[in-house]
DNA sequence: CGGCGTCGTAAATCATAGAC
DNA sequence: AGTCTATGATTTACGACGCC
């Protein structure tokens, strides 16, 4: 369709899936939030900072992963214990 | 009713779907022709009247709320391209 | 009030990067 | 090297709100 930002982008570029530090940080908001996962804005914002991608790519990744772990919880459940033991620690100190 | 947007920064997702019917429209992709019609009357004016939105909803086979919507949200893609761009150049300023 | 505007989202679908 | 699946982006369709 319309040119946009995705797959190609006027130079050539190709979308890359995120870096793991980057989907690290997402996840761990992710399932730190798993009540009520949507970040306002501003907390957009900040973690786009912090993963070194667009506010439009935080939200896309948000939307894909609400769905996909609501389609099917089963299939993140070891990724849920995972970062929810993780958070755990780091909030214990 | 207190605006949920002041519950919490901006609304709840929640569909709410009170408890009558009208059950929500699965997503069906357009044809070409119709994105090209849809595309080209856009580029003529991003917002479209009552008559030709009409008269499109009837050549595309669409109804007219679709054109509508479809308009809408074709604005709302313009604005994210532009946000993009800019976010875009701010974190490359060479380019 | 009614209609159309934006904004944020769900869900389906698309495209393809990457794993196997 | 070719199949697939996971993942990021885009496309329809709405609900919630706003304005006139």
């Amino acid at each position: 369709m319309l040119g946009v930002v995705s797959h190609v982008s006027r130079d050539g570029r190709k979308r890359r899936n995120f870096s793991k530090q980057a989907t690290e940080i997402l996840n761990e908001y992710f399932y730190s939030h798993l009540s009520n996962p949507y970040p306002s804005e501003e907390a957009k914002e900040e973690l786009a900072k912090k993963c070194s991608i667009t506010v439009s790519q935080v939200s896309n990744w948000f939307g894909n992963k609400r769905i996909r772990y609501k389609k099917n919880i089963g299939k993140f459940q070891e990724e849920a214990n995972l970062y929810a033991a993780k958070t755990a620690v780091t909030a214990a100190h | 009713r207190v605006p949920l947007s002041l519950l919490s920064p901006r609304r709840r997702p929640q569909p709410g779907l009170k408890c009558g019917q009208r059950t929500r429209k699965k997503r069906c992709p357009y044809t070409k022709y119709q994105i090209r019609e849809l595309e080209r009357e856009f580029f003529f004016s991003v917002y479209i009247n009552k008559e030709k939105r009409l008269q499109l909803s009837r050549m595309l086979n669409l109804t007219d709320r679709q054109v509508k919507i479809w308009f809408q949200n074709r604005r709302m893609k313009e604005k994210k391209i532009n946000r993009d761009r800019l976010q875009y150049y701010s974190a490359n300023p060479l380019l």
